[in-house]
RNA sequence: CGACACCUGUUACU
DNA sequence: AGTAACAGGTGTCG
């Protein structure tokens, strides 16, 4: 079995968390997982005012962003059905209407949509939606580093090939998006 | 400041719901919520098979009924366009050229625009459209108990001036229209 | 074509 | 119990 290091695919968890959803003083936060085989990184970040829904999407913005690699072969897992369906079936209509839904409104959170949009041309990606807390333990931490970043504690994580777990520590301030230098460069590699 | 009792601007919301709008078994509710300033009548019914249009102009008709005084002072709460702009503006032309709609067909629902018609006249009558599901707290009082009725869910409700809340009770059967002696009393006072 | 309303469904966030 | 978002549909009028 050979491995050919450029057709590696990168995979990405993503998660968005958001406490008091649809209140003017809600806190959201996100986080991704990358993973190419041998490392990971693990990136996460908050953000107030905001909604479920547009921390779903920065999760995966953010993550798309952290590729270093051109054109590279991507699978991304979200529970959600708004950033699944979204990417793979609404974005082309969407943009060949002038950004209108179906019932003739505007699309929202356009901004991060039309961002999206970008980020997805550069790469080759298959979505893959996931039920939300059904044990996928990738997931899963996704889910808790964005309900961790949504209450202000931000993770600085790296992680090397064969470590048995990852080392965490405690961040002090909220909106906190570290990306250590040390997976990045493993996961772009 | 003096207050005339019989210049008391009589306020009614009036809303409608229909589950399964469209289809041959669809399940409506309207409701109607009248305020005179001191006190408050709730009524509302329920129909099948019927439309969501049918049930917003039932609203009004129930609501208007319950008046009892003559030729009162009326502000009318709608969500609904079809009825707001039916009532001031489409109805008169309707009248003049028998009940024709632009396009040459017949007006449809013609057996409650007339009975609409004719409870219109007794009255000194401003229609107000508001925005549905903007918060406005009657209209989403009326709105619940459109659904509510539309489920076969009566609610049965008296509220006195100065009373810190409504007293409410559940209503066996579906198809309730219950206006409370005392209620309606005060408001028609 | 436009407008308003009424839903049906789905997922997520709490 | 609620909000955030999307798709599909009908009821009605000008």
């Amino acid at each position: 079995m050979t491995t050919n290091i450029n057709t590696t695919i990168i995979t990405i968890y993503v998660d968005g968390s958001c406490r008091n959803n649809g209140s003017d003083f809600a806190q959201g936060g996100w986080a991704a997982v990358l993973e190419n085989g041998q490392d990971q990184l693990r990136i996460s970040g908050s953000e107030q005012p905001t909604t479920n829904n547009r921390m779903e999407l920065m999760a995966l913005i953010e993550g798309l962003k952290a590729i270093r690699r051109e054109n590279a072969h991507v699978r991304v897992f979200t529970d959600s059905k708004y950033v699944q369906k979204g990417c793979t079936e609404w974005l082309e209509g969407w943009k060949r209407n002038g950004w209108k839904r179906s019932d003739g409104k505007p699309v929202l959170n356009v901004d991060l949509w039309q961002e999206l949009d970008a980020l997805i041309q550069k790469h080759t990606i298959e979505f893959c939606w996931v039920k939300g807390h059904n044990g996928h333990p990738m997931n899963e931490l996704a889910d808790r580093m964005a309900t961790a970043a949504s209450h202000g504690r931000g993770v600085r994580v790296r992680t090397y090939a064969g470590n048995t777990g990852p080392v965490k520590q405690r961040l002090s301030g909220p909106g906190n998006v570290f990306t250590p230098p040390v997976a990045r460069e493993k996961v772009s590699a």
